[in-house]
DNA sequence: AACTCTCCCGACATCGATGTCAAAACTTGC
DNA sequence: GCAAGTTTTGACATCGATGTCGGGAGAGTT
């Protein structure tokens, strides 16, 4: 029997080198001379085996490269947990996505969890495809800035317990977490500072209106102004400007116009850029103010620095982790919306005194 | 027998709404009162069902809200791909990763590929763990910006035939493929560019020397510098700025300095920013000629606006993803290395006039 | 009506790993 | 030296899904 068992273990041994492909635990249990199990316990730091044989897988580990395959293994953990969430977000490559992505990679990585990240472009059909392709792999939770116009899709993934949190625009037709920009404050404030420093004709340049937080800025810019009893010029409002050319655009036509706006106040990062060409185009950025919401980096290497109310992507991220690894580690409570305040940096540009000062 | 399968079946379709959790196939397969198999066809489309039982099966689906479970297929098809690759950056929150990032996700969406991306911050253990990380969950296949001395580390994740592509930086004690910016050439048309126009005494102010495009870029600035018969002023020779404000300080440095070099070339993004503000501080930037290498958001719009070499990390992510996915096709060549060029951008800083035009 | 011949279906094995549990090997106590 | 107790071990079932293949139902033929 003994010999027996010797000559199967040496014959194993001998076939237990695989020359493709991945080295799996049964080849380190082969090569080892243990079952799979007790491999399995060495690999764990499980209790109960004894020195030799856990040198010996160790030694068969190194050996053979092994990397244990964690999908598999989470296919039998109670959870089903891989270890990885999904952020499905506007634009991988833009500053306020990215920004928000690199705070979620830094809660995240404390408890060695992964990321899928993935740029929706403002289509909601690539929305849907992300999440889907997401969940399909498994993903434990997903935070997401949404796109569409609804998202009760999202039902079947929220029934079925995976956590999720919007972020930086609310859900609709969903209760979910959700962590959001103060926009309508924002903006409001953006709004009180320049009537503060004499402006009154304050032109709005805003983003597509099908995104909430562009009808929200929109909303606050509204009624900030008519706190102080003015009400925006009607040509002095141009919607639906999503590129900085087009921005560009319409801000020229602003200031070429007959009756020039003396203020202007834009609803996002790449409009903002738009205007300061248009106005440095123009020669006017001294002479007409500027507050942008959201900050961009060398803001304040420009002429005149450019004044914004700053976003603060980072705490969004760091939040929205948050709430997601607690509600994994078994929390509950009724959904919430958390609001990030937003900051007014005065740099220069939106302190150009108006005719009103 | 068949009154005994029908109450089976009844018996099992009642049972067969799990309201924790996700839905399986097994629970579709008893709603809709067939095999787990036979909805597995269906669900794949797979030739061989009546349409009375794909329209039950389809009709489970759609009351359970199941959704397949990607992680676990790719365990039992042939190759196992979870269509999903790994990012390995240096900060996905930096412009020059987040590009890259970019390419590599439209590339990868064309085949509803997913992307893990991770941030380095030049940490080599973070740069092994994340590997690790995404290997454990089984990426078909790495893109790596290595910050580590040497990736020999990777010779098992390479043999068990993971493609594997290192982008921006050169692999060290591996043979893979690799994308690169033309550091050398880019840094010696600087060179050239600045003393064209009249410089002799051009900085070097660079990143960590550990880093071998700061390296490379070191070279090719001196090389060039050697072409003119000229060589640098030791003390106008700055390594290891890593940071924005390390970058400022030591260009204020020379800029204070008793003979002050008549331009800079900077090796690195922040370095360049840093520098601009330090130009600024001192009142110089139209005495002082700049070149950066990398291009920055907004460089034209600055006063003057910076001359850069600009790198191309799109047109590198799109090298390097479809170098992957020819691999993953089945494609054999020898690793290979492929220089992407960089351009010159002239924008004002880099065409101040120096004492020997 | 009996017999092929398709065609469809579902029991079974499998992917890589872990939880269960009873048998085997060991130790200890008398 | 033997029974009792403890530690180690590995066969087995399982996670969710797919490939294999033999068997059964139905259609078509004579």
């Amino acid at each position: 029997m003994v010999p027996a068992g010797g000559e199967n273990r040496a014959a194993a041994t001998s076939a237990a080198m695989p020359s493709k492909g991945r080295a799996t635990l049964r080849d380190v249990a082969l090569l080892a001379g243990v079952s799979h199990k007790t491999a399995s316990r060495v690999i764990n730091g499980e209790p109960g085996v004894t020195d030799a044989k856990v040198a010996a897988v160790r030694q068969a580990i190194a050996k053979l490269g092994y990397r244990p395959n964690f999908t598999a293994s989470s296919l039998r953990r109670a959870g089903g947990r891989i270890a990885a969430i999904a952020a499905v977000l506007e634009d991988v490559s833009n500053p306020f996505s990215s920004a928000l992505h690199r705070a979620l990679e830094d809660v995240a990585r404390e408890r060695n969890v992964m990321i899928f990240a993935g740029s929706v472009d403002e289509d909601p059909e690539r929305e849907r495809a992300l999440i889907d392709a997401f969940t399909a792999r498994q993903a434990d939770a997903l935070v997401i800035v949404p796109a569409s116009a609804n998202q009760r899709y999202l039902a079947d993934v929220i029934n079925a317990g995976t956590p999720v949190v919007f972020a930086d625009r609310p859900p609709v037709g969903v209760d979910v977490d959700a962590v959001l920009s103060d926009n309508h404050g924002g903006a409001a404030a953006a709004v009180h500072h320049l009537v503060a420093h004499g402006h009154r004709d304050i032109a709005y340049l805003g983003d597509l209106r099908t995104i909430t937080t562009a009808q929200q800025r929109y909303q606050g810019f509204r009624e900030a102004l008519a706190d102080h009893g003015v009400r925006p010029q009607p040509d002095h409002v141009v919607h639906d400007l999503h590129t900085e050319s087009a921005a560009r655009d319409a801000a020229a036509r602003l200031l070429a116009g007959p009756t020039p706006p003396t203020a202007l106040f834009t609803s996002q990062n790449l409009v903002t850029i738009g205007a300061v060409r248009a106005l440095r185009d123009h020669d006017r950025q001294h002479q007409v103010a500027l507050v942008g919401f959201d900050d961009f980096p060398l803001a304040d290497l420009l002429q005149p620095a450019v004044t914004v109310v700053a976003q603060n992507p980072a705490e969004m991220g760091r939040l929205a982790a948050s709430l997601l690894f607690r509600r994994l580690d078994g929390e509950h409570w009724m959904p919430t919306t958390h609001f990030v305040p937003t900051t007014l940096i005065q740099r220069g540009s939106g302190e150009v005194i108006g005719p009103h000062a």
